[in-house]
Parts: structure tokens; C-alpha cells; sequence
DNA sequence: TTCGTTTTGTATCGTTTGGTGTAAAACGCT
DNA sequence: AGCGTTTTACACCAAACGATACAAAACGAA
């Protein structure tokens, strides 16, 4: 019930005991920062809290502890940073969903102010803590899931040729994205990405 | 003078002391597929020499310390289980050459008993030891640098069309490659990173 | 056997890790 | 003002981290 309670923003609840002195939103902004450029295990509690600019027990109190609050940037990292993802796969045809989503992982690369590559790459591909390990590779499946159901939907409009198949092309639609994350991390520019998704375009079936 | 002679496994030098109980060579090998399944930061060191079956002492009187054990490693690595990116590049058509890494970045995937995905991916792509990233970073660089030359022969010998980039084509094949370890860390078979090379071979250049 | 040298095993170093106990501070309510 | 409640700041915890000191053990040479 309690628990339930927790995270409810809600306007009219009255305010009990003393307020707190930060925005946990902004919070979560900056932690996000630390796991992305670090990973689960190179972002320590205390470069979180300092980046966060709070103490331990407001972190704990707000977060649960370094898992719950890697989870809880995970969801934050996917309906901001990742926002464009969405939007992309509402593009009207096949082919715009794709080359919207090499787009957004190229405009990534030249965001200012963010880590180079993509944070359900960098977060905790290998990592002694399995649970952030699972945690990332659950979104990166999830991320799979939803373009491939976009591109079976587009076979079904005849969108696809006949003979193309949803499933292999969001494989390698996201392996190519990922690929992507894994070479800005290692410092490619935007122009290169933009390359390199010119010419993973030519692989897309014709019709 | 007394560091060049490291690592010289000269048969006539006279033994000086009691003799190493390990091979070094096997030790490397244990420790590689730790830091390969758990990264640099995930790798402690008692995993490490539990797994190397050797005690600490040893671990750095043989390797140095952590860091220095991370780059021997990483040298293993690339002329141990990716000796076949080498051999790939003396293909008689860059067509073949390209085959031949995705060929055997999907190998990888089934090699029993080695971690899934690369360990220049997975290593420390994102990770709070700025040395071992710059290190598999370096890596990488390298590996990309040497296919590129391999293409930039290619077009010199008419193997690719007068409007083919290598430099691109070779940033496109190392892209895939490192998402296909992406996907493969994340549990794809062998045969989903097979069909995922098949389409990436769509976009090559026909002549 | 004794000496010089190197490795081995144990025990430990100081530091950092993730995680808390506690009391003062800051609010709404009465 | 005083109470109940929650957050804050400071201190601290046990455990794990990377890295060593030290003495016994195991060799070749004399």
C-alpha cells in the first residue's frame, strides 16, 4: 500500500514532514550521465551522489539502492534520450522506420553534453553484477521486439516484399544500430555513422 | 636490459631460483575468459587468480598488476581466438575477405566454452579505468585500420568499383561486426548472426 | 652442504566499495 | 509553540578491492 504510494506525483497529496531539497528527476538526469559514460560497476556511490548532487541516505531513501536506481535511469535513459525510437517506428513506411532509426542513432553521436554511444550498450555489457546484465539486455530485446512487430505489421500492408523476412531485417536493422553505439563509443563522428548507415540502407529489400 | 629478457621463453638460458609452477601462457588464457565474460572492472582479482589458479603474489610477479595483466590479455586474444580475422584479410577478393569476418564473427557465437560476444567490446567499453578502455579502444582502431588497407589494396587492384569507399565500406563491415558481438553478448545463435551477415552482404558493392 | 636466487603460500596492508544509524533541520498541522 | 513526519548531513559500518611483506620452499651452482 505504502509502496504503492511511492513516485505518485501526485499535486493535491499534502506535503508530511520536511520537503525534499531536490528534483529526483533531475536526479535520475545525472546519474544517468555517470552509467553511461562509466557502466554499472565504473560508476561508483560516490561519484553518483556527487554528480547527483545529494547524499547517500537521500539516494537510498529516493532509489532503493545502486540496482533499483540503475533500473530506474534505464526507464528514464528510454523515454528521453530513446524517445526518438518511438517515434520512429510510428514513420508511415518500412523504410522511413528504418532510416529514421539509423538517423536517431546518429543524431545521438553529436547530442552535446551526453556520453558518446548508447547506454544499453555501454551500461553493463559484460558486468560482474548479472542483474544490471539482464536488466540491459531485457531493454536492448525489448527495443528488437517492437521494431520487428513495426515490420510485420508492414509485410502485412504489403509494405515488405513477399519474400522479406520482419524478423531477420529488425535483427539486423538493430545490430547495425548497436554496432553504431559501439563505434561512437570508440569515438566515430557523425558523419561516419551517417555513412555507415547509407550503406547499410542498401541492403534493405527493394520494392 | 633485465626487462627485454621478460618474456623471452629462451630454452638455453640457465634456470636461476624455483622453477614457476604455471604456465603463463595457460594463465592468461583462464584469465581471459574472465575479464571476457565480466569486463575489466567486473574481473576482480580474486576471480581472476582463482580462475588462473595461481596466487596473487604470482599474479604480479608474472603480469605486473591488474591493468598490465588486461593488456597481455588482450594481445593473447587477438592472436588466439581472433587469429582468424588475420587470415580473413588474405582473401584473394575483398568480397571473400568481408565473407570471412562475418563468417567468423558468427563462429564466435558457437565457439564452445569462450564467453559470447568480443572482448574488445566487452572489456571495457564503458568502464571507470580510463587505461583499459583507451587499450581495447586502441584495438579496435587497429583491427578497422588493418581492413581498410586491405580494401584500399582491393580498389588499387580494380577488386572494387572506381566509386566505392574503402575507408567507408571498412567503417560499414567493423560496425556490424561489433553489433553482431553486441547481439551475440545479448544471446543470439549462430544461425540469427548468420542471417544477419547475409543481409549486410546485400549492400555490398557488385562488380 | 651451503649460498644465492626465484617462486610460493599466508597473512595483511590501506583504500574504496555499497550501505546505515543517528541526530539535527524543515516542513504541515493543531 | 509544540507535535508528528520526513529529509538532510555527518559519521560510520562490514566487506571487498587492488596490491605487498615476509618467510618457507625449491631450484642451480659452488
Amino acid at each position: 500500500m505504502i509502496y504503492l504510494l511511492i513516485g505518485m506525483k501526485s499535486e493535491t497529496a499534502a506535503q508530511l514532514g520536511r520537503p525534499r531539497a531536490f528534483d529526483p528527476d533531475v536526479a535520475l538526469d545525472r546519474a544517468m550521465h555517470v552509467f553511461w559514460a562509466k557502466g554499472y560497476e565504473g560508476a561508483s556511490l560516490s561519484n553518483l551522489t556527487r554528480a547527483m548532487r545529494i547524499n547517500r541516505p537521500s539516494l537510498y531513501a529516493a532509489f532503493g539502492n545502486k540496482e533499483q536506481l540503475f533500473g530506474k535511469v534505464l526507464d528514464r535513459y528510454i523515454s528521453g534520450p530513446l524517445a526518438w525510437f518511438g517515434k520512429a517506428l510510428a514513420a508511415p513506411k518500412a523504410r522511413n522506420v528504418v532510416e529514421q532509426i539509423f538517423l536517431g542513432t546518429g543524431q545521438m553521436a553529436e547530442e552535446a553534453g551526453t556520453p558518446a554511444g548508447c547506454l544499453l550498450v555501454q551500461g553493463a555489457l559484460a558486468c560482474g553484477n548479472a542483474s544490471a546484465r539482464k536488466e540491459v539486455a531485457a531493454r536492448r530485446t525489448a527495443a528488437e521486439a517492437a521494431l520487428r512487430r513495426r515490420l510485420q505489421r508492414a509485410k502485412r500492408e504489403g509494405d515488405l516484399p513477399k519474400n522479406a523476412d520482419p524478423a531477420e531485417l529488425a535483427h539486423y536493422v538493430m545490430t547495425v544500430v548497436r554496432g553504431m553505439a559501439v563505434q561512437s563509443a570508440g569515438g566515430a563522428s557523425r558523419a561516419q555513422l551517417h555513412r555507415v548507415a547509407q550503406i547499410a540502407l542498401r541492403a534493405w529489400p527493394k520494392g
